[in-house]
DNA sequence: AGCTATTGATAAAT
DNA sequence: TATTTATCAATAGCT
């Protein structure tokens, strides 16, 4: 269909080539639309040259998932389902650590033990008592912590009395303006928040409660 | 392109629509096997007519597979991506409540608890001892049971003893061949498992334990 | 399913 | 690259 009949055969010249594939592939997709409207056919039409550049058509009617999903239907063959099966089977996976330990929490909280026997409950119970006790543990450290806090700072609290103390017996003794302007200063200080007047004796007076 | 022009819209007679489908898909297929000898183009091409039956070709130099992922890059669209997205995300959803769970139980057992505060190990030490205590109930509720079927079972066996102990009683006395053989065939019946020769007095004897 | 008049597609030229 | 045109290919309607 041309000035002169074609071999089927590759174009060996580069240009001709890419002017016969141009036309031609507009050729294909216009049969593609027309076959779709004519015939109420679905068609998925991919076609990549060789610069790379794709052109597509799917018909209005359809979709590109749907066309695909109904050829796996027709070929059988896979196309997606190999990564998508490896992805449930993941999700089986984790969804099973996931129920056997949602069964194990409720055990642990006492919850559904009816159908456990003797022994069973036996390895529950020493596991709740290990847990409680190292809780216990950890809690009286910390009321330990909160305590020793609590007495440093009151011990802090006695030393910074006795210094003030003292300021105020040596001020008492010599009443020289510089003295005076001393105090001054000092009572300024002391209304000022506890924390910035002071560097805590104690590093670990912070430690994590 | 034939006896007379025709407008491209649907074909309403529907023979002749089946019988223009049938050229024109053939059509389109030789062509798409033209495009791809003369010019080294890559062609996908899916048809399905309204009978539902599918015609399809693709270049011999690629296969679906590999066309649909370079549709996709070409496009962004995504076709199974979007299945596949919505896998993952359930996924991630699932693994972020393994490790919820995985903290939660690490917590009851008394792992990794140096992270908690007073108020969360408070919470966790009530539910510790909720835990404990029913599974300290359920014990005791099984070892009620367990004695009351053992209590049960030394009653049986009374019983049984004074059946026994009436016969000899009785074959003393009458000490004729028939009250002989009896007394062999109980004796041989004596020899059995305890299970073959009565029936179980308290069906509950057999509650889970 | 074939046939063929006719339209449509396109190879080569511009 | 687009347009033109001579020619070939596809196909609509008929059988």
């Amino acid at each position: 269909m041309g000035r002169g009949k074609i071999e089927i055969k590759r174009i060996e010249n580069s240009s001709n080539r890419q002017v016969t594939y141009s036309k031609r592939r507009n050729g294909i997709i216009k049969k593609a639309k027309e076959i779709t409207v004519l015939c109420d056919a679905k068609v998925s039409l991919i076609i990549f040259g060789t610069s790379g550049k794709m052109h597509d058509y799917i018909s209005p009617s359809t979709n590109m998932t749907d066309m695909l999903d109904a050829y796996q239907k027709a070929t059988g063959k896979k196309l997606w389902d190999v990564k998508h099966e490896n992805l449930s089977i993941e999700i089986d996976r984790v969804k099973k650590e996931n129920d056997s330990m949602q069964i194990e929490l409720r055990h642990l909280k006492g919850e559904d033990i009816s159908s456990l026997n003797h022994k069973e409950l036996m390895v529950l119970e020493d596991a709740l008592e290990n847990g409680i006790s190292s809780i216990r543990d950890r809690q009286s450290e910390i009321i330990k912590i909160t305590r020793k806090n609590g007495q440093m700072l009151e011990e802090e609290n006695k030393q910074l009395q006795y210094i003030w103390h003292q300021q105020e017996l040596a001020s008492a003794v010599e009443d020289t303006e510089e003295v005076y302007n001393q105090r001054v200063r000092d009572q300024y200080q002391s209304q000022m928040p506890f924390s910035f007047r002071v560097q805590p004796m104690q590093p670990n007076l912070h430690e994590r409660i």
